[in-house]
DNA sequence: ATGAGTTACGTTACGGGTAACGCTACGCAG
DNA sequence: CTGCGTAGCGTTACCCGTAACGTAACTCAT
């Protein structure tokens, strides 16, 4: 019920005080439900707080004692991609539940952006940061190792991190897929991804598949499409500039099952039939691929859960309670019928 | 190269001053490029603080009062939307590109966590807001209004807003479609929505649409489905309960893209052809319908510019510059094939 | 009645940076 | 040589809360 207060931008404990014909400590006592007041005392003080329209200053409490702010610093690499707008809200949400406030920063799949973001969150004392993937400039290295606060670095596990790594293992994922088409009989495997100048995980499955499929005595055409972002049209595209390209490829393997479906969606313009004359695998077990008729050959990760361990990791790591190095959060083949069944 | 302090998590300008021999006051004017010291000085404290790995506390910087923080908390309803989260990807573009940080808050489409978080946020002294939606808890109004900061509420065009208001007016995109296919002949309309407690942008379209095709003499058979997120599912089941119920319907309007493409699904499990049968009408000209075979009936807009601009007006607010109440981002119809042709 | 403990406050110092002002040494014109 | 300006740097005060400590009034057991 602020009234008179409608201007004052910033009204401090100090006037709230002097409003209450207290002192700053008792008011701030109040505040914090500290005890060591009357009952009468905090009532006046507390209706003059709302009075006054008095907003805490977290800065200056944090700034105060040592205590470290409420602020985790988390780095995305795009949102146009559902798996990472996925995991950053498993992040937003557990952060909140425990009290922590999550400051953004996309980095557009570059090291560079990462880095000049990490130089500005770092200023603001964040508890800790959550990157997203394993790959950082030697200055965004050295900042991170100074900052003396807990780093998660999510989506590819990693069993040497700078602090704690969540995910799953990508590699593996690639690994599992190739051995799977592999037992279906697949031997000229496509692959359709987009390009990035940094390894990341999507390359990580590309040579997990790959390791796979030649163990297997096959191959891998690789197309790789010049967009950000890892969509239903580069899959699309890319789909289209495979097979122009003259690779005779029985199976594609797509970053993601929005790409998977751009492919299945060239795939019936061209009017190839599906698994018939080609198969087609995703990755990463979209929300799409709920409705479509076929059932999508995928590989199933719970980004919600991996974003929400993250978080997780995150706040033990600043509770001080002990948490593990590595912590998978694990994925499983999806069959589906984008592929031929499994040979009798 | 520091080598020293690996292990000082906070070194402060003082002792990177002590190390180069001077006041905190010169180090402080060297860091800041401000001018008043020698050339053999700068190098100086440049090295000490190259050497020490300081890292600058803006909380202290603000703390002091001399000007505002960089943060700009933004608030949206959920990630699992791709529109949200394309407005979210090009406001912290271009907050980024302009020295802002994003803080971010889901509020899961409820005023009450949208409340929680504006309390939680204004303690942290942001330079100013931006609000998903039009709606806001009264304390959460009466926080917004004393806090004495730009405040940019978007989505939902409001010609009256708190401050200043970037979107799209949803009643008339709703509006235009209803004509568009009362136009087509269509009267006996279905609509497939998520459903929440307060009145949206979703809600908006609806009665624009509603209004349109009861002027032309249809009707409108509503269904709504109890998700959080209006997203693929949502659409196909949704579509199963409307057409279980028995509504005899000539054509859907859908939430948005991902939920008509969801219905799409549905219709083609069913052995419905569209538009033949049934015709289908989306919002928001969502990425997936770049790869269809059929154009899906929709209104384009531009998400990504969208928060765009919702970034600028907040950076001419802090800046003092002049910038207009409302901004229309504008949107324009696409008519598709997923429903019938004009009649000639 | 006296000393000890408790309640309910107030006072002081502090944190990390910056604005405002002070001071010194040097350069240079008159 | 004097006076004044200025480059270059230091000193002080301040921002807003909170920890630590101080203190007056009161309670209560001995």
């Amino acid at each position: 019920m602020s009234e008179k207060s409608s201007k004052n931008s910033k009204v401090s404990l100090a006037e709230v005080a002097r409003a209450a014909g207290v002192s700053k400590m008792t008011a701030s006592r109040v505040l914090r439900g500290e005890g060591g007041y009357s009952e009468k005392t905090r009532d006046l003080v507390m209706q003059k707080i709302d009075l006054l329209g008095y907003v805490p200053n977290r800065l200056a409490t944090v700034f105060a004692g040592d205590q470290t702010s409420t602020f985790v610093g988390v780095s995305i690499p795009d949102l146009g991609n559902e798996v990472f707008a996925q995991v950053l809200e498993g992040i937003d949400r557990k952060l909140r539940s425990f009290g922590y406030q999550t400051v953004l920063g996309l980095t557009q799949h570059t090291i560079q952006e990462e880095e000049a973001w990490i130089e500005t969150v770092l200023s603001w004392q964040p508890a800790g940061l959550i990157l997203t993937g394993r790959s950082h400039s030697p200055r965004a290295l050295e900042m991170l190792r100074n900052a003396g606060i807990p780093i998660v670095e999510i989506w590819d596990l990693n069993s040497s991190p700078l602090d704690i790594s969540v995910g799953v293992n990508h590699y593996d994922c690639g690994f599992e897929m190739g051995r799977y088409l592999v037992g279906l009989g697949y031997r000229s495997l496509g692959y359709v991804g987009t390009s990035h100048d940094t390894a990341n995980a999507a390359t990580a499955r590309l040579e997990g598949f790959t390791k796979a499929i030649t163990d297997g005595g096959g191959s891998v055409a690789r197309q790789f499409c010049l967009h950000d972002t890892a969509s239903y049209y580069p899959g699309f595209y890319g789909t289209e500039q495979l097979l122009a390209s003259g690779a005779a490829v029985d199976c594609i393997y797509y970053q993601n099952d929005a790409m998977a479906f751009g492919g299945l969606q060239y795939c019936e313009k061209l009017g190839l039939s599906v698994p018939a004359d080609i198969g087609v695998a995703g990755w990463g077990d979209m929300p799409i691929a709920s409705v479509l008729q076929q059932r999508l050959t995928s590989l199933h990760v719970s980004h919600l859960k991996l974003g929400q361990a993250a978080a997780e990791a995150m706040v033990a790591r600043i509770s001080g309670e002990p948490h593990p190095t590595a912590r998978d959060t694990g994925f499983h083949l999806v069959p589906g019928s984008t592929t031929r069944q499994i040979i009798g």
